[in-house]
This record gives C-alpha cells, sequence and structure tokens, in this order.
DNA sequence: CTGGATCAGTGGCTCATCCACTGAGCCATC
DNA sequence: GATGGCTCAGTGGATGAGCCACTGATCCAG
C-alpha cells in the first residue's frame, strides 16, 4: 500500500467541488472573490486560483475577467470525467447508472471487437484472461480485468470506445473494493469469463453480444449486491 | 460574434498539450523542469504551473513533488473530454470515429428514450422540434439541435448517458462550421427530424431506435462530405 | 437621451523567496 | 560486502506583496 499525500490544491479542489455539488454554491450563481475565498480558506489566492483552475477544467465553473467565477449546471454541461466524484458524492443513484452504461456499451464494444476481431487483438486477450485466472491477488485481478476491457476497446476499431471506457472503469475506483469481490476467487473469475473470450477470439458475433450482455448483468449483479465478499 | 481573447494561461496549456499529442513529449518521458519550461516560454513559473495543473486534470501529464512531470499515455488513460482538441489535432480520423460512436450510442439512447417517454419529455422535444424548424439562422438551428440531443440523453433516464452525448457533442465544437451545413436550410433539417421525433413521441421503440440510426448515418454523411454548403 | 469619463471591484500575472520531497551518492558501521 | 543513515542537489509546493487589465455601474457634460 502507498501512502499517497494531497496536495493542498488538492484539498482546496474538494473542498470547492463539494460546494458545487452539493448546491451550496448553485448553477448560475456567481462564487465568492478570489480574495475573499482565498481568506475563508485560509490560502494564498495563488493556491485557490490554481484550484478554480482546474474546477474550470472540470466543466463545474467558468471564470470571466473582470466578473468573476460562475457555477455551471454540471448536469446539463459536464462528462463523464465527473464520475468518479460523483459516484463517491451520492453513491448507488451514479453507481447503478454507470453500471448500466457500462453494460450497454460494454455490449456494444464487445460486439464491434468480435466482428473485427484480428489474430493480435485474440492473443492479448486470451494471455489476459489467463492472467486473471492466475492472479494471486483480488488486486492483481482486477487490474488485468480493466485491461481486458480496454484491449477490447481497442478491438473494437474505434478509439473513441477505449476513451468512454476509460472513463467508466475510472468511476469505479473510489469503490474499487466492491469491485474487487467476485474476483477474490481466482477460479470463478475464470469461468465466468471463459464464455465471453471464447466466444470473441471464435469470431462469433451474435454469440459474443449475447455472453458478454448476460456476463456483464451477472458481475453487476454481484458487485450491487455486495454478495460474496 | 464575440471576440474572445485567450488568456496567457490557455495559450500555454495549447502549446505543452501540442507537444505532448504530436509525440514531441513521448508517454513515460518527462518534461523539462518547470524552471526550464518557464525560461523556454518566457512566463513565470507560477504560470507555467498552473499550465501544468490543467494538463494533469485532463489526464496528459502526472506530476510528482520532488521527481518531476511525467507524460501519460492519453490513449490507455485518456477519456473523451480530450476529443475536442484531437479533432482539431489531426481531423478527419477521430472526427469519423467520433461520429461512428456518436450514431451507435445516440441510436442507444434514443431507443432507451422510446421506450421510458413520458408526457413531459415529449413536450419539450416537440418544442424543441419546432425550434429547429422556425430558427432564422444556422446557428439557433445548430444550438436547437444540440438541445434536442440533450433532451433525448434525460428522457433515457440514465445522466450517465447524457454526459456521454455532452462529451460527443463537445467533440464536435472546434469544426461547428461544418456541421452546420445541413441546417443551412431549416425547411429540410424539419423534414428530416420529424419521423424520429414523431417515432420517440408514439412511443414506437423498434421503429425509433430503426430510424434514429438511420436518421444519424444520414446526417453524418452530409457532414463529412461536406455537402450541401 | 446619448456618449464619454470615472471608479470600485474583479481576475490575470509577476516576482522573489522559502519549504518539502525525492533520489543518488557517500560513508561509517556491522 | 551489506546495511543503514547522512548529505546534497534538484524538483515541485506554497507564499504574499504588488501591479496590470478587464468589466460594469454610475455620473456628468453635451
Amino acid at each position: 500500500m502507498v501512502i499517497v499525500r494531497d496536495t493542498l490544491v488538492d484539498a482546496l479542489v474538494a473542498r470547492l467541488r463539494d460546494g458545487v455539488l452539493s448546491g451550496r454554491y448553485p448553477p448560475g450563481a456567481y462564487l465568492p472573490s478570489e480574495r475573499e475565498l482565498a481568506a475563508e480558506y485560509g490560502v494564498t489566492r495563488t493556491s485557490l486560483k490554481h484550484a478554480l483552475s482546474r474546477l474550470a477544467q472540470l466543466g463545474l465553473v467558468e471564470t470571466k475577467h473582470g466578473v468573476g467565477t460562475r457555477v455551471l449546471d454540471y448536469l446539463s454541461s459536464g462528462g463523464p470525467e465527473l464520475l468518479p466524484m460523483l459516484v463517491v458524492a451520492d453513491g448507488p443513484g451514479w453507481l447503478e447508472e454507470t453500471f448500466q452504461a457500462r453494460r450497454e456499451i460494454g455490449a456494444l464494444v464487445y460486439a464491434r471487437a468480435a466482428e473485427r476481431r484480428g489474430a493480435g487483438h485474440c492473443a492479448d486477450l486470451r494471455a489476459l484472461h489467463e492472467a486473471v485466472a492466475a492472479a494471486q491477488t483480488a488486486d492483481d485481478a482486477q487490474l488485468a480485468e480493466c485491461e481486458i476491457h480496454r484491449v477490447l476497446a481497442a478491438a473494437s476499431g474505434n478509439r473513441v470506445y477505449g476513451f468512454l471506457v476509460n472513463s467508466l472503469l475510472n468511476a469505479y475506483l473510489p469503490v474499487r473494493q466492491l469491485l474487487i469481490a467476485p474476483f477474490r476467487d481466482p477460479g470463478r473469475a475464470a469461468g465466468r469469463l471463459t464464455p465471453l473470450v471464447e466466444a470473441v477470439c471464435a469470431g462469433e458475433a451474435g454469440e459474443a453480444h449475447t455472453a458478454a450482455v448476460r456476463y456483464l448483468a451477472e458481475t453487476e449483479r454481484l458487485m450491487l449486491s455486495g454478495e460474496d465478499r
């Protein structure tokens, strides 16, 4: 386990972000001036500006020179990069919707990959599949599992799907412990993955699609119920 | 037309980002130290830090205290928020893949919305549809069209799809001129939208799905060919 | 009523300076 | 020879004072 110490700016971003997500700073409203905020949080204006700059990059606020910093409506203008923080902020609601999107988009990606399968991709997939089965620790299995999704996304022939999968996987990071559960027993994980991986490698598009949907639905049911821990 | 003057930090971000995307700073490599970079670009270290902070938020680099700033592999760790800059950077390739993803995910969203249609959503949709038809300028039509996508995403009952749609729509912003083309003639735009909107409002899920795919495919063909301008 | 000047308040940016962290290398100790 | 602690150079983190540029409201002269 690596000890990670948040930087001051990270902490500031978290505080301000929570203020926005919780509605303390509602959409359309202006934040207090940088000088006021800096005084309120007991930091330099420089540090506060760093934090605001990152909030702006996230699409949570918008800063205009000479005017002020306005809160945006993240629901109507935000992107999936907000998911990780939303999942921890209000939990189950966002998590379930993320799972649903992942399942449906995952099925799309899997079907595409099956259609376009190439020898190289299949080799990667088999190797990763074996890595999951052989993994001694839950962490290893989890990492390998993530890699499988990424390899499939790459095999879909559309890099945009790679980005979407990355975002959806990142949304899980904060609740990683829950996710690891189904992989505590490497044998079971292997058993569950086989049909999907085999189907994709064999190029059976229709069957792969069906298998993918079934696999993802089952996996997520386990994750949400917290069963098998 | 509003005149937007980029801030110094914006320009810095653009320069550094191009350096990363172009491979001048390859994945895994370390950037020069902040002091060196600041000198090279003729700016204060403070400003440079702001820029690096935003690059980090974008997932392009990773900064570690006492060590340095390392370039990440955006293809394997980035999210769809990178699309806008990739589309302008190397154009057609990313644009086509974005269109494909938008078409397939759009169809998913449309089908979902048709399944779960509610009176309120349908009213919104009809109003927007009429706004597109009535729009006097291409800009208006484009904005209303974006709104239709957002309303549909909202009607799908999954806020994550809203985020995904936002990201994909944002990817178009840099090439907005191209996109506006099919809407130069409001009458045609209206004619093209009708079947989809009607189908969703009528709740014919299967037909809506088919119509959505056909509509999106046609629209994007026009966009890519640049025809009808 | 209009157009320009003023002014208070806001964010943009700089500078000089110090602190905290990391990793490499040295060296005495075991 | 291996180990553990030390120093040191180089890196990013943070400060705070200060100045500049922009915006919008207000006021006033025309």
